[in-house]
DNA sequence: TTGTAAGCGTTATCAT
DNA sequence: ATGATAACGCTTACAA
């Protein structure tokens, strides 16, 4: 029943074993400032004789005595999300070879449970946190007990239109101005767009890119070839929203030779919709999406969509957050949003209109 | 520079505010099995000057104090492959009433840092390990190390193809007999295969499930419509071999009205050949893939699919971790593979072949 | 019904 | 160049 921990061998075996104290040992075994000025003898025989024990340090007492966990927190909103995944990816590498670990925590799209979620997290003493964020996280008042505390934290993945949370996210603006400028240098003139839910700054900002192009070039958006989705808890939702407009749209007997969709999962309910519609993509229509899922390459016809860079937004996000972690909390100035540029990935689903 | 973990109130702390010792407060902090004779209003008032105070325990000192961890050591072999990312949702959902939390590490794909990945979560003291193995993994001899240790350990996902790693898979055989009934059944007759590498037996017993189901039913496979691919290190390589082989199999010009690929990546890699050499899927030709990853439902059209039941494999997998973990190492009594049965996903990628 | 004290495996501050 | 010793914050016999 007690399954011992004693299984184990500590740094006290190794001290004996060695002939030295555990001090020596510890000094030795951490490379520790005054390990220089032990015997090289000594501190070969020690490597060795823990290596042939078989020792490895245990993490609590080290922290316990230490008060460094060299863990950071990592919550996330939805571990099978691939736009959560990839920034995970990029924190990952970033922590790698800093000897701190991340601890992650999957909030499965689940709000109520936040908080619960941050308590276990502090209970492990992380020395920093990064919420990465889909775009089914709707903000919570959570975080700002935490900000009170002027402890290390940083949000990335979703705009949150909050100048006290600091962010890492692409630039959906310019986004959204780079998708509308690819259609319209193909030759598009008559846009479609089904656009994210209407509380969504994401959704906004990319709009409000859209519209910026639109009147730098004299291009009239109609607003009745403009769909917007409801807000949405469910993951996939976005996929079904896609279908429905587009099908939506293709019933008002407008003419569109292009749709910019809110998302990828988005784009791909709308080639669903005018595929069976017996349209064609790009042939009848074209298709773009945003973040480059990895779903957009690997389908048929492969999607041209305006890539976030997901794993460079979770390696900055990483970078903030250690140096906060090490700098102390006094050092918390409130920076705005740190935004990465937007790049389109241009593939098979857009091509000039036929005429 | 030094962060102190002084920050953070201590049981001591509320102890002294709450002008009991130590030992009362840890007790009905924890309702553990001495908190019955506790006064009513001790507790009362000990549980709110905790709450009042924000106290949170310290997980490393109570880890240390008590020889047990409450975490399950999760290593990954690739966080941002859906395989991998689905079972870890199923092996999430079934720790989450439990107590114990997942302490994930992300191998990355890179079998040489194994060790090292698999000696943090040593340190760390978790009380169990599952192994989650997308089919790039390769075996390595670490295990054995721990095993001898009579470590609780599980592999879930690949079938390693090991008697002395007990695993939790799919049935492999079942589900390659599913797959080439389905299209048996829809009347195909003349069936390609891109089957998976050589020598991977998740491969081989799909192969010989279908085999199995051929010679049952009087249907020959026609060596020549078969094609293997390579040993692959990259994620993605799955695709290209679809397409290249199934390029492959069109040039050949061997009439085949139906396709049976590896995976579901290999087989939207065949869908994107078939594709491209102007023919289309479903119409000119079927095709069935395997584990239906997110990607097969969402693509136009939406793959037919052999799926794998990843959210239960990872529930499987953690029932059998924890017990053991709770049961102490006496009891592995190696059993064989626990092996979850397939289910036909039908969607619109598959359809009886014109005649 | 509650308090005392020992110790989990480390690291850090002194001595020597 | 190395060793004693005291914490770190918590749990748990055992005492009272």
């Amino acid at each position: 029943m007690l399954r011992p921990r004693s299984k184990h061998v500590t740094l006290v075996d190794v001290a004996r074993k060695a002939g030295f104290s555990p001090s020596t040992v510890s000094i030795v075994l951490n490379d520790a400032p005054l390990a220089r000025h032990v015997a090289a003898r000594t501190k070969q025989h020690i490597r060795e004789t823990a290596k042939a024990l078989g020792y490895h340090p245990d993490a609590s007492a080290r922290s316990l005595r230490s008060r460094r966990s060299s863990t950071i927190g990592v919550l996330i909103f939805d571990i099978s999300d691939p736009f959560c995944t990839l920034i995970l990816r990029g924190i990952e590498r970033s922590l790698d070879s800093t000897g701190y670990l991340p601890v992650i925590m999957d909030a499965h799209n689940d709000h109520k449970q936040l908080e619960g979620y941050l308590q276990l997290l502090m209970e492990r003493r992380v020395e920093g946190l990064i919420v990465v964020a889909n775009w089914l996280f709707e903000e919570g008042g959570v975080f700002f007990e935490i900000l009170k505390d002027s402890f290390p934290t940083i949000v990335v993945g979703r705009d949150l239109g909050h100048d006290r949370i600091r962010s890492v996210i692409v630039d959906n603006d310019a986004g959204g101005y780079a998708a509308l400028e690819h259609l319209y240098n193909l030759g598009h003139r008559k846009i479609a767009f089904v656009l994210g839910p209407d509380k969504l700054s994401d959704s906004n900002r990319r709009w409000a890119g859209m519209r910026r192009f639109a009147s730098e070039h004299n291009l009239t958006l109609d607003p009745r070839r403009v769909r917007r989705m409801d807000a949405a808890l469910d993951p996939t939702s976005g996929f079904e929203a896609g279908l429905q407009l587009t099908n939506d749209l293709l019933r008002s007997r407008l003419k569109f030779t292009a749709l910019v969709a809110f998302d990828d999962l988005t784009a791909l309910g709308a080639v669903r919709a005018i595929t069976q519609a017996g349209l064609s993509v790009p042939a009848d229509c074209s298709v773009i999406g945003f973040d480059d899922s990895p779903l957009a390459a690997f389908c048929t016809p492969a999607l041209t969509t305006v890539r976030q860079p997901m794993e460079d937004m979770g390696a900055v996000a990483t970078a903030w957050v250690l140096k906060a972690a090490q700098t102390g909390p006094g050092e918390n100035s409130l920076p705005p949003s740190h935004m990465l540029a937007p790049v389109v990935m241009v593939r098979d689903s857009t091509r000039p209109p036929h005429s």
